[in-house]
DNA sequence: ATTATTGCAGACAAATAAGTCTTAATTAGG
DNA sequence: CCTAATTAAGACTTATTTGTCTGCAATAAT
C-alpha cells in the first residue's frame, strides 16, 4: 500500500511538526524517537531535501527540518516523493491498459476509492496530523 | 495492494468461470489465453485447489476446473487463499498497534475503505465478473 | 585552522516477492 | 502394461525492497 520507506517519512514529518520551524533536528534523534533504521530513514529524508519538503544543514548541530509552514505540506506530497504516484493509477488487477481502454468490473469502484483516496491525502495537511499515536515509538509489525 | 499472484488466479478463475463446470482445463492453456507465467500461475491455483476452490487432474486430459458454480465463488476468497487477509487488517501507516489502541489521525478514515473494500470483495462474486478485459491476452505493466 | 559533528552518496547485505526449472506422481488411452 | 500428458512439489534463480556500512563533504564551535 505505503512502502515501509514513506511510512517512515510521514511519521518523521510528522515528529518534525512538532518541533519549531527554525530548529534542525538530528536524523539520529528522530529515528532514536520513533524506533526507526537510522540509515534507512536518512536516506528517504534525503529525498524531501531533494523535493524541497525538508532544508538540512550539514556539521555540528546541523539535521533536517521543515521546509515551509506544517500547515503548507500535504500528505499526498510526501507520498508522491517517495513513493511516486503510481498507487493512484494502477489497475487493481495490474492490467496496464485497462484504464484507457474499457474498464474492468473491479476497476470502475476501485477508480472510485483510489480517487477518494488521493484527495483525502491532497487536502490533509501535516499540521492535521498530530496524533501522537505516530509519534510514540512503535516497533513495526 | 494485491499480490501478482493474486491477480493472476482472480484472472484464471474469471476465466475458468466462462468454462463448462464438468471440464477440465490445462493450466498451460489458460496462462497462454492471458500471457501469465506458467509455472507461477500453477503453484498459484495449487493454492486453490489445497482450499477446494478448484478441482485437478493430472495426468492426460487433466487440468483445472471450479469445484463449485462461479456464483458461489466470492473474490475474498480468492484474496484470502492466495494473500491471506493482512490488508485489511493492517494500519496504513504500518504502526502495529494502532488498531487496538488508540487508532491513528489516518486510521479511521482508512479503516472505513478498508471495510467498505472487504464488503465488496465479499459480496462479488465470480459470475459478476464477466468482462473480456480480464479474459484478454494483456502483459503485466 | 582544527576538530567534532552532521548530512550525502553509494556500495554492500539481507529479506521478501516474483518467476523458472526439474523431477516425481498420477491418469487416459492405446 | 506402456507411453504421453499433465498436475504436484520443491529447489533454484532473479528482481525488488529493505536495511547497513563506510567514507566523503560541509559546517559550526572552539
Amino acid at each position: 500500500m505505503l512502502s515501509s520507506a514513506c511510512q517512515d517519512t510521514i511519521r518523521a514529518a510528522v515528529w518534525l511538526s512538532t518541533k519549531p520551524l527554525n530548529e534542525y533536528h538530528h536524523i539520529q534523534k528522530i529515528s532514536d524517537s520513533l524506533d526507526l533504521p537510522y540509515h534507512f530513514l536518512a536516506k528517504s529524508l534525503q529525498t524531501l531535501v531533494r523535493c524541497n519538503i525538508l532544508l538540512s544543514r550539514r556539521g555540528a548541530n546541523g539535521g533536517v527540518k521543515l521546509a515551509k509552514p506544517s500547515s503548507d505540506i500535504t500528505l499526498i506530497s510526501l507520498i508522491d516523493a517517495v513513493d511516486g504516484s503510481t498507487f493512484f493509477d494502477a489497475c487493481i488487477l495490474g492490467i496496464g491498459d485497462c484504464e484507457d481502454e474499457k474498464p474492468c468490473s473491479l476497476h470502475a469502484q476501485w477508480e472510485k476509492w483510489r480517487t477518494e483516496m488521493h484527495e483525502m491525502y491532497s487536502a490533509m495537511r501535516l499540521n492535521e496530523i498530530t496524533d501522537d499515536v505516530l509519534l510514540r515509538k512503535i516497533k513495526r509489525i
